[in-house]
DNA sequence: AGCACGCCGACT
DNA sequence: GTCGGCGTGCTC
């Protein structure tokens, strides 16, 4: 009897499947969207079935080695879903089919396939073989050192580290049969801690009367959730507009017609308040939360509650878009603009745009929400393949905050520092305090100076192994770089010419908080970035304390510029609106504009009005101009017009391949052999597309390693995918070590 | 990505 | 000769 075939999507970087034998005992069992465990060269690894071909060219087949978890099986939707993604960004499917795996069943499986050592004879055995080879075979000695210390079986890679020895040593230690390879032990289940509880609310009782616009905005909603067919609205609203009021009756409505939600928000918003909301806001408690500090318990939980049809709505950050929901009615993604939707490693994709080809897949309506809607989804909507839907008055009966622009000068960076507070935003500080009000300070950039100079000859403190000025941080005394973590203590002297004394230039939070306390003594004041907070945990509580008005003042960085509601807040200050507008990167302008527009929308959310102070050295620039007028169209027809011209998204697409090395020389060569390959297969393409560069990415280096980036730009997306097929059969390691990274529609060009 | 194989210098 | 460092190529 010929025995079945099955194709598989297995988890590895390559761009093909894999076609294996199904054994007798599980001929009847395997089924489409099973993850199985394959055996792959010398390795076992997993992967995926996606096919049952009656016939393979490939003459000696090996037979699948087991069906993992088969209750967990992607359904013939999320296979068509990841293959489309696999295809659209140039990666492996069975790794977009990993991501889109409920993480415990991911990580625990990636345990269970590394390879565990034990050894195979007694300790003292091995403590004489090793002292046998101590002079001939030292790392081979050194991981039988090791192994006799070991009763139980270790992770290949603990008996490298610990040993120490390379992965060859213990190769040989297994093979001369000192020692024997097993799987991993079944780790005992992690005690049944619940879900991190969520803090009582304070339950607005607002009585919920829809504004005319959001009226208005529900019934174009209401009429795409009963056409029963694909359609893409973008809720176009002002901060504060009560954009969420309208998700809730939309997402109500898919309920009542009993069918399933999604909505997908940025990372940094998913908080208890807001999964509370869409709670109360429904009247379910059939919510399922997916977020990355749930237990691992807890996520199995939800994962299963979603998959068994038990919960009506799902929320969740990027990840979520994969949820195996039933009968899903809706997709909702708030914040659409948010960069935090492009998964930045591998598989690289964008989740609101993921979740618009589910809708148009499932034929359901898909709602993207923003203030700032990205330029790409502005133009969509311009040219009719979205609909366009305003929310252009704020829900309360407040006004917009009143936003006030300050030019900075030179003469403001005087080395006391009393600069970073301009006249104007000290007079605002101290009249808002007095009033027992709140005011956030936001400033893109953390530690207290961002460069280290010698006022002599100029040298600027580097890091050894980045291209990037090393960032002082005063409470711990260090200079430390933002890329790599590195951290050394920060010289007395210029390391070029010894002069005693390195200027401390360029501003940070730190700097701002160690002024503000000395300037305004009675006021307290909280500080939130990256160095203060090390988890979420340390977020939610400080944002929970500024919002019962523990402090007076707030200052941080991006993490407290959206998605909260502080009504006492009526002062917002932007330290330097312009930290991000010159970075060399065509989208920089439209980031700096949503930033300032995000975080001036924090001012005047209660019953006072807010005001709004931002600082900048050039407010005459259009970003910052149109943003502190509040006029977002505006901005999309002037942005929109500067990038027709060069070709740049949304006029045209873009890919960025990303090579790195820590050999400079291998690099360059690599990145011209890349480019040539593809210069060829564009010049055979239909459709223009131009490939630019090699050059060196603006950040040239990253711990040791050398960075050029090509670039292809073209009209279409399909005259990419064309051209990138020079790259198929290519090893993604390239030739002499040199990585590479194809990142398409990429969100920075860093 | 792993992992083996194979070629080469260093050391016994 | 043996060990192990790295470049090259394959994985149904």
């Amino acid at each position: 009897m010929v025995r079945p075939i099955v194709e598989v999507a297995v988890n590895a970087p390559l761009l093909r499947n894999f076609h294996y034998e199904v054994p007798d005992e599980l001929a009847q069992k395997v089924e489409l969207g099973h993850r199985v465990l394959i055996p792959f060269g010398p390795r076992t690894i997993t992967g995926v079935c996606v096919g049952f071909p009656s016939e393979s060219e490939v003459p000696k087949l090996k037979p699948i080695r087991e069906l993992l978890h088969p209750e967990c099986r992607f359904d013939a939707h999320l296979l068509e879903l990841t293959r489309w993604i696999a295809t659209y960004y140039h990666v492996s499917w069975g790794e977009v089919l990993e991501a889109a795996l409920p993480p415990p069943i991911r990580s625990r499986q990636r345990e269970a396939v590394v390879a565990w050592i034990e050894r195979a004879r007694p300790a003292p055995e091995l403590r004489e073989g090793a002292q046998r080879m101590l002079k001939k075979a030292p790392s081979m000695a050194a991981a039988l050192t090791f192994l006799a210390t070991k009763d139980a079986p270790v992770p290949c890679a603990e008996v490298m580290r610990q040993g120490p020895c390379g992965r060859d040593a213990v190769t040989r230690v297994v093979r001369d049969g000192w020692a024997v390879e097993t799987r991993a032990p079944r780790p005992a289940v992690a005690g049944g801690a619940g879900a991190p509880e969520a803090p009582p609310l304070p339950s607005d009782g607002k009585p919920l009367v829809l504004h005319p616009d959001q009226e208005k905005a529900l019934t174009s909603i209401s009429a795409a959730i009963t056409s029963d067919a694909f359609r893409c609205i973008l809720i176009q609203g002002v901060t504060g507009s009560g954009k969420t009021e309208v998700y809730l009756r939309a997402l109500r409505q898919v309920l009542d017609a009993g069918k399933r939600g999604m909505v997908l928000v940025p990372e940094i918003s998913l908080t208890p308040q807001t999964v509370l909301r869409f709670q109360q806001g429904l009247g379910v408690d059939s919510v399922s939360v997916l977020h990355s500090m749930l237990t691992v318990v807890e996520r199995r939980r939800q994962w299963k509650a979603i998959q068994e049809g038990r919960a009506k709505l799902v929320i969740g950050a990027r990840s979520s878009v994969f949820a195996p929901i039933q009968d899903l009615g809706l997709i909702v993604v708030d914040e659409e603009h948010d960069g935090s939707y492009k998964q930045e490693s591998s598989p690289r994709y964008n989740a609101r745009d993921v979740a618009v080809v589910r809708a148009r897949m499932l034929g359901i309506p898909v709602l993207l929400g923003s203030a700032t809607p990205t330029l790409e989804s502005s133009w969509n909507a311009s040219c009719g393949k979205y609909e366009l839907v305003r929310l252009s008055r704020r829900a309360t009966s407040h006004d917009l905050p009143t936003v006030q622009t300050v030019a900075l000068g030179k003469e403001f960076y005087r080395p006391s520092g009393s600069g970073l507070i301009t006249d104007t935003l000290d007079y605002r500080i101290r009249k808002t305090l007095r009033a027992k009000e709140q005011i956030l300070l936001f400033l893109n950039r953390r530690g207290f100076s961002t460069y280290l100079h010698c006022l002599r000859c100029g040298f600027v403190l580097k890091c050894e192994d980045c291209d990037i000025a090393l960032t002082f941080h005063r409470r711990d005394d260090s200079a430390r770089c933002h890329y790599c973590g590195h951290n050394r203590g920060f010289p007395r002297e210029c390391p070029d010419c010894q002069m005693p004394g390195l200027r401390r230039s360029g501003v940070g939070t730190e700097r701002i908080a160690t002024v503000l306390k000395e300037r305004y003594p009675e006021a307290s004041v909280l500080q939130l970035d990256r160095d203060t907070v090390t988890n979420y945990q340390v977020l939610r509580e400080g944002l929970e304390q500024f919002a019962l008005g523990k402090y007076n003042l707030l200052v941080g960085t991006q993490m407290i510029a959206k998605g909260h509601d502080f009504p006492n807040v009526t002062l917002v200050g932007i330290i330097n609106a312009d930290t991000g507008l010159h970075f060399p990167d065509f989208r920089a302008v439209e980031r700096t504009f949503q930033l300032v527009t995000q975080v001036a929308g924090r001012a005047g959310r209660g019953e006072r009005p807010g005001h709004v102070v931002v600082q900048t050295f050039c407010p005459e620039h259009y970003a910052i101009d149109y943003a502190a007028r509040g006029e977002v169209d505006a901005f999309i027809q002037k942005e929109l017009a500067t990038r027709q011209p060069l070709g740049y998204p949304p006029y045209g697409r873009l890919v960025k391949i990303q090579l790195q090395s820590p050999d400079l020389e291998a690099l360059k060569q690599e990145a011209e052999r890349i480019a040539g390959l593809l210069r060829t297969a564009a010049s055979g393409a239909s459709e223009r597309c131009r490939i630019l560069g090699p050059a060196p990415s603006p950040v040239a280096r990253i711990q040791g390693k050398h960075r050029y980036q090509i670039l292809l730009k073209s009209k279409t997306h399909a005259s990419l995918t064309h051209v990138l097929q020079a790259l198929q059969g290519e090893n993604s390691r390239g030739k002499r070590g040199v990585e590479r990274q194809v990142d398409v529609d990429p969100q920075s060009m860093l």
